[in-house]
DNA sequence: AAGGTGACTTAGCAGAAAGGAG
DNA sequence: CTCCTTTCTGCTAAGTCACCTT
């Protein structure tokens, strides 16, 4: 059955919905008295391979509520949830989610505890999506928290200029203060970042100030340094009291300002602060660094919300710049930065249903790129041979990002920003080409600066069909113009738009990346594996990801050292052992002489004893490989952007392949407990 | 086609919080 | 309980991509 329902589900999806838009309407009238609306039956189809993942599946049994009633948020909504069927699922686990209330009592991590347990039983992907394009029905918020206003230096911290005390004024001097919190940082040692900051300096500056203050080699800001470093050595020092009353605070300014409610729901906020001023910060070779980013004020603020909500309040004597209802975007206030001039957004938590429906269509899209890629695959290859050059560039490029999980690229306007490029934007200066290297043909190098300024370096045999294009595309050019000369982002991307509906470059990345990790799992890992092994092998396989996907880091400032101390403890286990090893010798050859049964239970023991030891070695042994290997490579992201979740789970939860399979068709961990009851109890805790 | 804009995802880093050894 | 290490979270920059205008 799962199978049938998995076939109708995403490829038809907008699409079919929007065509079936007045029979969705239908149903909605009829939703009273039949909430479960199965699809239709469609033949079920053999998958071809082993089942890792396989097509999306969606068992969406009950419709959004779309009357709002804002006054009736839980109730109206328990009333919805208890009618909803979940064949699968737990009767503990079948309420939705009530809004505080039972933790209002307890506070403090208690509270939060228990509200994020609520989160978890709202079961939204169970529901239908919005088909119109909009994306909530219902809004309402606080509006964003400000940051603070600025205190200004008690008298005995002292500017100098030119080794004479001097006092800013309060605009001067909190622009001076950005500055003196990062004297420590080699940022300020950089040209540009001078230059940026000191143009914009002034500009806060009063005249006398101005006519003063002529030279920034002038400037000494070490008392404002000291200064802040010994109030940040204070909040160090501070007693556990104080310590709580911050935290209380902070818990208090999240209960008010980091929730809202968007459909009946009451959702966690992402970012309710608004970003404070202070100096910019770009990464890489950031033309714009040390510039000014200027405090937002409510006047600079977009608030979104909708008409029927109580509306958030601008702090007294202050006004938004606007107040909008617009349904068909998800932010709740925006304002315009002044670096780059884009737009800001204040947006919901990952937790938030409109991300996570937003993330699970990503990898159902990234599952249906699996199923056509082979035949995207021959179509490149084939364009390879092209009579028309934007075709074979296309087509190389396509390669590159299937092959090598490239980004786009798009092109960026100079000078604005640091000087990275992705694929379509690649530059004859960023790959070298070896007809031979050492024992490989049809080398590429490439070298090139991607997103974040971070350092793309690999070298890979490449098909001679690819080799010759590549030669053919860079005759006649110098170093700095553009490899492909004739495609850009949006040919490529309408090109797989053509291919495939929703295709993009970056879905691409998202495919290649969750396949890996699949393969890597698979490859690695064996079912009878102890724990530490196995999360090695988890680490391996997600670390081939990050590789894949050039997710770097700067090794941790401590890691030396802790590798270290890790390799101590080690040593000391190692001494253990052989002393174990050798009371296990000696309790040997006792039992041999006396044959009794004491002697007998003592090398019991002693065996015992050394297996504990070797085990505990064991795990040390594998952890300092783990974190050898990881030194320079970054795990987080490819976790949380990359990996389809539902791999992680059907892998840690199942024993053999087979179960695997069973658990990648099912969309819910209550659905794959199901095929792997067995191991449900035991693991359950861990799963989180 | 070219160029600009807006909305949204993806990214690494710093500091906070949690965990664990002594 | 304290101190140090490790892990998690918040922050915000930097991408992608669709859509609009000229």
């Amino acid at each position: 059955r799962d199978k049938e329902k998995l076939k109708h589900s995403d490829g038809s999806s907008d699409r079919h919905r929007e065509k079936h838009k007045e029979k969705d309407k239908d149903k909605e009238k009829r939703r009273e008295e039949k909430v479960y609306t199965s699809p239709a039956a469609i033949k079920s189809e053999p998958e071809e391979d082993n089942g890792f993942y396989p097509s999306p599946q969606h068992n969406r049994t009950s419709k959004r509520e779309f009357e709002y009633k804002p006054k009736k948020v839980k109730t109206e909504h328990d009333k919805k949830a208890k009618k909803r069927k979940h064949e699968y699922e737990e009767d503990e686990e079948d309420e939705d989610i009530k809004p505080k209330k039972k933790t209002k009592d307890k506070k403090g991590t208690e509270g939060k505890k228990s509200k994020k347990e609520e989160e978890e039983k709202w079961k939204w992907w169970e529901e239908e999506r919005y088909t119109d394009g909009s994306k909530w029905r219902f809004l309402e918020h606080k509006g964003p928290v400000f940051a603070p206003p600025y205190e200004p230096l008690p008298d005995k911290v002292r500017f100098y200029y030119d080794g004479k005390p001097m006092k800013l004024s309060a605009p001067a001097e909190e622009v001076a203060t950005f500055f003196a919190k990062m004297l420590d940082h080699e940022y300020t040692t950089k040209d540009i970042f001078r230059k940026n900051f000191y143009k914009d300096w002034r500009k806060e500056m009063t005249s006398e100030e101005k006519s003063k203050i002529t030279d920034l080699n002038k400037c000494n800001f070490s008392d404002m340094n000291e200064y802040f470093k010994a109030q940040s050595e204070a909040r160090k020092q501070m007693s556990k009291e104080e310590k709580l009353k911050i935290k209380e605070e902070n818990e208090r300014l999240l209960q008010e300002y980091g929730f809202c409610i968007m459909d009946n729901h009451k959702e966690r906020i992402g970012n309710f602060r608004i970003e404070p001023p202070g100096l910019f910060r770009g990464r890489g070779d950031h033309p714009k660094m040390g510039m000014l980013k200027r405090r937002i004020r409510p006047e600079d603020i977009i608030i979104n919300c909708s008409k029927d909500s109580k509306h958030p309040k601008p702090p007294p004597g202050t006004k938004w710049k606007e107040v909008r209802h617009d349904n068909k975007v998800t932010w709740l206030a925006s304002w315009t930065e002044n670096i780059q001039g884009s737009i800001k957004y204040i947006m919901l938590n990952p937790s938030s249903r409109i991300k996570g429906e937003k993330d699970w269509q990503k990898y159902e899209t990234a599952r249906r790129l699996k199923k056509c890629v082979d035949r995207i695959r021959a179509q490149y290859r084939d364009d390879w041979k092209s009579k028309e050059m934007r075709i074979r560039q296309r087509a190389v490029a396509l390669y590159f990002i299937d092959k090598l999980a490239l980004r786009a690229g798009n092109e960026k306007e100079e000078g604005e920003t640091a000087d990275t490029v992705g694929c379509c934007s690649l530059r004859v200066e960023h790959i070298k080409l070896y007809p031979k290297l050492d024992d490989q043909e049809y080398v590429v190098e490439f070298d090139f600066l991607g997103k974040d300024s971070i350092r793309y370096y690999n070298k890979i045999p490449v098909e001679k069909r690819v080799f010759k294009n590549l030669q053919l595309f860079l005759e006649n050019k110098q170093p700095e113009d553009d490899l492909f000369d004739r495609l850009n982002t949006s040919i490529l991307n309408k090109h797989l738009q053509e291919l495939m509906d929703g295709l993009t470059a970056k879905v691409f990345r998202t495919y290649n990346a969750s396949i890996t990790l699949q393969q890597q799992l698979k490859e690695l890992s064996c079912s009878d594996d102890s724990i530490p092994a196995k999360v090695l092998s988890y680490n391996r396989a997600n670390r081939a990801v990050a590789i894949l996907c050039n997710h770097q880091r700067a090794p941790p400032k401590t890691f030396e050292k802790s590798m270290q101390n890790l390799q101590t403890k080690i040593d000391e286990k190692q001494n253990q052992l052989s002393a174990a090893r050798k009371q296990l010798k000696a309790a040997k050859a006792d039992h041999k002489a006396s044959h009794d049964d004491k002697s007998k239970k003592a090398v019991e023991v002693k065996r015992k004893a050394v297996q504990r030891i070797e085990e505990q070695l064991m795990k040390l042994q594998v952890q300092a490989t783990d974190r050898e290997e990881n030194k320079q490579i970054a795990l987080g992201t490819s976790k949380l952007n990359y990996l389809d979740p539902r791999i992680s789970v059907a892998w840690y939860l199942c024993d053999t392949a087979e179960d695997v399979y069973l658990c990648l068709s099912a969309t819910s961990i209550s659905d794959c407990k199901g095929h792997c009851r067995k191991k449900k109890k035991k693991k359950k805790k861990d799963i989180k």
